[in-house]
DNA sequence: ATGATACATGACATCGTTGTCTGGCGCCGG
DNA sequence: CCGGCGCCAGACAACGATGTCATGTATCAT
């Protein structure tokens, strides 16, 4: 900036202004800057001016997400992008791996860079650890899971009434022996999925003791095994709600390698790709990351432009697509 | 940073070389600072140091991709991640859309925050806009294309070979009859597969000039019809090689809609989840997106590191996986 | 003509940190 | 007993920018 004002023979204050589109700069001098700037290929240093300028903001937010590599959290991670990219905010974006100890290593990363803001998807029993930051007037908005011991935006699927919808899906087309794949219990959306198909069963008078349960299922390969396993058992269910993606592979898979891909109604939480090329077509419960993403960038945006209303979980409501699988009638 | 000076009734410095675990602090300051540290909630600002800091390292860089919610790019961001988060270095992510001029405004928004070096997917025709920056020693990695104009390290899958490999192995299979289903012509990778596909099929002794070859499709629904069309011309191929991910959805859609899809032979550039579930399973070229993420990351920190060696590019073999469809023989 | 007013501009302190340099103190060898 | 050395510690400038304030000049109303 010094070598690009003593180029124009101005001060830097000026130089500042130009840049930065302050008022109060005649045309001509405005221009003398430019073509200096232009000159020294000079570029704004946004970490410098971030120090002094008033409220410190570094235009950057942190974002954690369970992986980048998942399809879920890219679509989420794109539809911030774009409305924070509008502000001119840069996305920090890293991976937990469901690991309670990165996900403090980089949330103190990211405040090590002061970022204006964090959204995240919280894997630690509680993210009470960062109150201090957060009472410290640091925006925080919780995505997909809502925190523990913290009072905080959250912006979640509608996880309970998602599964239940999927529960009165089968039972709507005859099922009563339904089954339950789920994930870890640890993670707080595989319970609620859990609890809201297996309440919806209950209000449809049939004895969830008798509905069998299968959790800690957390890659295609358990997945496999517990479905194969039910559906091996003497009293095998006529349909399978599976709690999420990897899950219901896993459930396709044990389905086809039976033969009774055909025969046995399937459910599976989450959407994917080429679920309506599959035979049959997948049956899901559709999640909208691209809406909870842009929910989340509001909050955030909100948040960080000084809205201080008490913290408030917002609930992006789910869809189920019937695409075959989940219209199966039970087989006897 | 004051505040725990003051606190624990040392100077600055002081704090700083204990903050930053240089020597020449005895254990006693030492536990007091640290304790101060605590008491306070005090957090290294990194974006202040980085301005005096020797090299001015910022310990991010920026990583431009087709989108982050592109699972090709999700899984080379993801690879990334992982070894640069091991030098405690942040990933700003930010997709282009085959923007030019996103391109352009995204780079120089990078630039603005300081980052130690970029990874990038190069969309605009030219990239000499920032040779600029390169020469003055910004370490630059592309990825995916080569640059144009502009000489730099990259990374790249074997896009020749690639085709060249489905090409021989239909042919192994009895085909003669290929269809080549492509990409815009402007992206780089694009050319390269269809030249690849093309000279193989000519090195069998085939002639090109009857190998129908389609170009510009975008999306699967572009493939789709294409595809229809040349299955429904009147002297159809008997195997298809589509250049792209969602461009072999088109085709498989094509296929099945038509009835072929255990019939006519199809091999896709792209793996994707699921290829094994279909009927048939859909042979694929494989890329290696970790391997690419994996050396751009190498190159990328052998450059911030001062490698000044000659720009090379690196290529990343890809992998025919054979899964059914690509073994079809030729019916009739 | 004169004081007031508006506008263009630059000097300077400052943001939070680190590099450099200097100072005080204890210890050692001669 | 003294010079020299090593260790700990702090004072201070500097990094690249911006906020504040002062200054100079042209313009305007009276």
């Amino acid at each position: 900036m010094k070598n690009v004002a003593d180029l124009a023979g101005v001060g830097i204050k000026t130089v500042s202004r130009v840049v930065n589109n302050e008022p109060g700069v005649s045309e001509e001098t405005r221009q003398r800057v430019l073509r200096a700037t232009e000159q020294l290929q000079y570029h704004l240093d946004m970490t410098a001016g971030s120090l002094k300028r008033s409220g410190r903001k570094t235009q950057s937010i942190g974002l954690l997400l369970p992986s980048v590599s998942n399809p879920f959290s890219g679509e989420i991670h794109r539809a911030l992008e774009d409305a924070l990219t509008e502000r001119g905010i840069a996305v920090f974006a890293s991976s937990l791996d469901d690991d309670p100890e990165r996900e403090k290593k980089l949330i103190s990363a990211f405040l090590g860079r002061r970022v204006d803001g964090l959204v995240l998807t919280p894997i630690a029993r509680s993210q009470a650890y960062v109150i201090p930051e957060h009472s410290r007037n640091l925006p925080m908005v919780f995505i997909d899971r809502e925190p523990v011991g913290i009072e905080a935006d959250a912006v979640v699927t509608d996880n309970e009434t998602g599964a239940s919808k999927a529960a009165a899906h089968l039972i709507r087309h005859g099922h009563t022996r339904l089954a339950y794949l789920g994930d870890r219990t640890d993670i707080q959306t595989a319970t609620k999925r859990r609890t809201g198909f297996l309440e919806e069963i209950g209000r449809a008078g049939i004895a969830t003791s008798t509905i069998p349960v299968r959790n800690g299922l957390h890659d295609e390969e358990t997945a496999l095994r517990a479905a194969i396993e039910l559906l091996t058992s003497e009293n095998p269910p006529t349909a399978i709600f599976s709690s999420q993606n990897l899950i219901t592979f896993g459930a396709m898979r044990a389905l086809r390698s039976l033969g009774l891909h055909h025969k046995v109604a399937l459910i599976g939480f989450d959407d994917f790709t080429l679920a309506d090329m599959m035979e049959p077509g997948i049956t899901v419960i559709a999640q909208h990351p691209e809406r909870i993403g842009k929910l989340a960038a509001e909050r955030i945006l909100a948040r960080i432009d000084g809205d201080d209303g008490a913290p408030k979980t917002y609930i992006v409501p789910s869809e189920l697509i019937p695409r075959g699988s989940g219209e199966l009638p039970p087989l006897n």
